[in-house]
DNA sequence: GTTTAAAATGATAATTACTATCATTAATAT
DNA sequence: ATATTAATGATAGTAATTATCATTTTAAAC
């Protein structure tokens, strides 16, 4: 066990592999190392900086084009969420761990996870009330955290 | 009283003037009729949209420039909410009526408007436990409507 | 292991929402 | 009325993202 997920990444891989043959689409090693370095990566990354790194830690080019098609992908699949803070670019991370919401410092743009049973159970009753099926959400709260006060 | 906002828009906009003229600030028609667009609109508009409706129904051209001013203006003045349903446009509507948050149609892009108190109070002690000096906040809960399901 | 068909990639052009610039206009103070 | 100064509008510029298309890679069939 060599993750916080609860998984390691190969296994994480041969599976999401197997999973990406089966819908009918083409593996590539761009897919597994922009896989790679998002499993294993604490922040909410760009594009850009999914681009940098997997060059950086792996030493694989991978065309920026590339990324922003593959995190497409992702979504597609549902394995990513995508989070736009404020600064109107969008920052990535997988969905393996559980559900969680976001505090966003409107300073210095930090950013921590919580979780909250109360609002999920709240947001689902919310939904049905209104005749939605409920598909995702998101919050974000600002504020200024502990440093920028 | 000829409004839902519990006020009418000439004793709105008189309050509003007077505001920006105490700031320094100076006055100008095209501020007057991007407020009025947004105090009669039932719907969350775009910079795009404003514009149009202010040449459509008062017959005022408004250079888009001026327009994404405004709306700025009117954020940092704190008197409009910016909403990004996750089609990379911001929308705006006035803040006068009370606090809510947002139910999106991931189909037809329909908005509907809530409010939930607990999840209100939540969102304070969320922040507090994290030591956040709570700002604002953005929740937006994706579904699919009634009409299409 | 070759061949084949289709999808993925990378370079880059195009798009789009938004911002900056700057000459002109309009609003407030004197 | 005049002066001052901010606001406006036209448009160029910016930055993130998407589309295009020639080339490469994948995976399946032979």
């Amino acid at each position: 066990m060599n993750s916080k997920h609860g998984m390691t990444f190969d296994a994480f891989l041969k599976n999401f592999k197997l999973h990406v043959s089966k819908l009918g689409f083409k593996n590539s090693i761009q897919k597994d190392y922009i896989l790679k370095i998002l499993f294993y990566s604490d922040e909410h990354l760009t594009a850009e900086q999914i681009a940098f790194k997997v060059k950086e830690e792996y030493n694989i080019d991978v065309g920026i084009a590339t990324v922003y098609r593959t995190v497409k992908f992702f979504e597609d699949l549902n394995i990513i969420d995508s989070l736009d803070v404020g600064d109107s670019v969008k920052r990535y991370e997988l969905k393996i761990s559980e559900h969680h919401d976001h505090l966003v410092c409107t300073s210095c743009h930090k950013i921590i996870e919580f979780s909250d049973d109360i609002i999920e159970e709240k947001q689902e009753s919310i939904a049905k009330d209104n005749n939605f099926i409920l598909k995702d959400h998101a919050m974000i709260i600002y504020g200024l955290c502990e440093d920028c006060q």
